[in-house]
RNA sequence: GCUCCCUUCGUCUAAUGGUUAGGACGCCAGGUUUUCAACCUGGAAACAGGGGUUCAAUUCCCCUAGGGAGUGCCA
């Protein structure tokens, strides 16, 4: 019998999609790839009040980002309210659910009280076994599961192992509020069964969750999916990334300019491991990708590490296609149409010419920009502090020497500039870096850039030679 | 409070009932070098603590400490 696998990924949209649930649909979506299966996509928007379509695009927008396709329609958990309601009808009928009229005031004691006097469940189970009769007047009841108070619910867990937990701590929980709205407890465990869900994967703050839901499949008379509960992500600081701790969003990482297949590489690495790998391939990753390999502890987020990896795949990307993700990232930026408009109808080219050198240096595409940003400038210069430093200890004198050089190299290009540079620095005795260094900061403005001869060579005779002239000053007729 | 989970270098992690406890990031030193990176070489750096079990525990069991999650008519 080969079951297909379809796992599933479902976020609320009360927030942003934060790092903790990218690595969650990772893990789903290289599940169901490594098996053939599919990942399908809910919103889990049961709680009206708190869900905007806002969150709902952020979380799709971030997916998309992260280039994780789903598969099939996505499913709005709320537009299936009248199923889940058809459930908790039944249950009520089949006496496993009941009406339960109390009060918050006195769920709020029943809290209070179980919690002074410890081990109890939170809710005492008042209604369970009243009559119907003594319901109070005009008072709409919310509907509970009458779960189970002997024995264990045992679950074994694919990353956890198997989690036992004693029924009698486990309390009535609602499963259809009072306005008749199912709870998030109803709707997975009815939406799990019905979009045939085989593998359920997702953070470890639902393992008990995963209890209550076990109790509800069995009530139903439903097979319960295979459950594998990660651990979650902590902040550099150890302390909690969650949706209630103000963790950033993938946008944010986006922002920084990170590129989709580092961040999936770093956060793959995040409680799961394949032996010494370390940059692992999308292709790799969904070839050893497995449940028994992710680890059972929480992991720190740690950006030196991102960034080492971005910086790694920026350097093995191709050029054209750095550019492409440069284009996709500028829209997204705080100051997105100045530097649209400083990079103009030609820099995008100019920027993938001078890439090869570029992408040697940057950890990301934000540093990119910035480094790739002396390609813009307009004439003349205004060099920074150190830049400005190397010009005025000799170098101007220097550029205004070499510049007669430069004037007759012949092609306008690496190999015979090189050539030239290195000649002007042996003849006039100078080291190579007291020449490389002002020319430089006469092409860059700053103390630090790409190889000088792909600087000379990209930026153009005419724009070079003008650079140089600009620092040089009147010197070269001195 | 109660329930459940976790604990190997600073961080992410590997491995094993007997190893010099491995790798990666970061860090330090050196090399290379036109700057900065990259790259190469070397280095410092860990089995939370205490009891057991065993010829032998980092590894198995228990306790303690520390951390985390849940404990809603939130998801």
């Amino acid at each position: 019998m080969t079951e297909t696998v379809i796992t599933r990924f479902a976020p609320s949209p009360t927030g942003y999609l934060h790092i903790g649930g990218a690595r969650t649909a990772l893990f789903n979506w290289l599940f169901a790839k490594a098996h053939g299966g599919k990942m399908l996509l809910r919103i889990e928007d049961t709680d009206r009040a708190r869900s905007t379509d806002a969150a709902i695009d952020a979380i799709l927008d971030g997916l998309r980002w992260l280039e994780l396709d789903w598969d099939g329609e996505t499913v709005h958990q709320y537009a299936r309210a009248e199923r889940h309601r058809e459930v908790a009808d039944r249950l009520l009928a089949e006496g496993k659910a009941y009406r339960c009229y109390a009060t918050p005031e006195e769920l709020q004691a029943m809290r209070e009280k179980a919690r002074a006097e410890g081990g109890a469940p939170g809710y005492d189970g008042t209604w369970r076994d009243k009559d119907p009769s003594e319901a109070p007047e005009g008072v709409a009841p919310a509907i509970r599961f009458k779960a189970p108070r002997e024995g264990d619910t045992v679950i074994e867990d694919r990353v956890q192992g198997r989690v036992s937990f004693a029924n009698k701590d486990l309390d009535d929980f609602v499963i259809l509020r009072s306005d008749g709205t199912p709870t998030y407890m109803l709707s997975v465990v009815v939406d799990d069964h019905d979009m045939e869900i085989t593998h359920v994967i997702r953070g470890d703050d639902h393992l008990t969750n995963a209890a209550r839901q076990t109790q509800l499949f069995k009530a139903l008379g439903w097979d319960t999916p295979v459950y594998a509960h990660v651990p979650l992500i902590h902040g550099p600081d150890g302390a909690k990334l969650s949706k209630r701790h103000g963790a950033l969003g993938v946008e944010a990482y986006r922002e920084m300019g990170y590129l989709p297949v580092a961040l999936r590489n770093y956060l793959v690495r995040l409680g799961w491991s394949h032996g010494d790998a370390e940059v692992i391939s999308t292709e790799e990753m969904i070839g050893w990708f497995n449940l028994e390999a992710i680890g059972r502890s929480a992991a720190r987020f740690d950006f030196a590490k991102l960034e080492n990896l971005n910086g790694h795949y920026l350097r093995v990307m191709p050029d054209a296609e750095i550019v492409s993700y440069l284009k996709a990232l500028v829209p997204h930026l705080a100051d997105a149409d100045d530097i649209l408009v400083r990079i103009g109808a030609d820099g995008w080219g100019k920027l993938e010419r001078a890439m090869p050198g570029l992408k040697e240096r940057a950890k990301t595409l934000v540093e990119l920009l910035d480094s790739g940003d002396y390609l813009f400038a307009r004439r003349p210069l205004s060099p920074d502090e150190k830049a400005a430093k190397l010009l005025d200890d000799g170098g101007r004198e220097t550029l205004a020497e070499l510049l007669p050089a430069l004037q007759s190299v012949e092609p306008w290009a690496v190999p015979s500039l090189e050539a030239s540079v290195r000649d002007f620095a042996d003849r006039t005795g100078r080291k190579l870096g007291r020449v490389a260094q002002p020319l430089r900061a006469a092409l860059t403005g700053r103390s630090t850039s790409p190889g000088i001869f792909d600087v000379l060579e990209v930026l153009g005779r005419e724009e070079a030679l003008g650079r140089i002239a600009d620092q040089a000053g009147g010197l070269e007729n001195a």
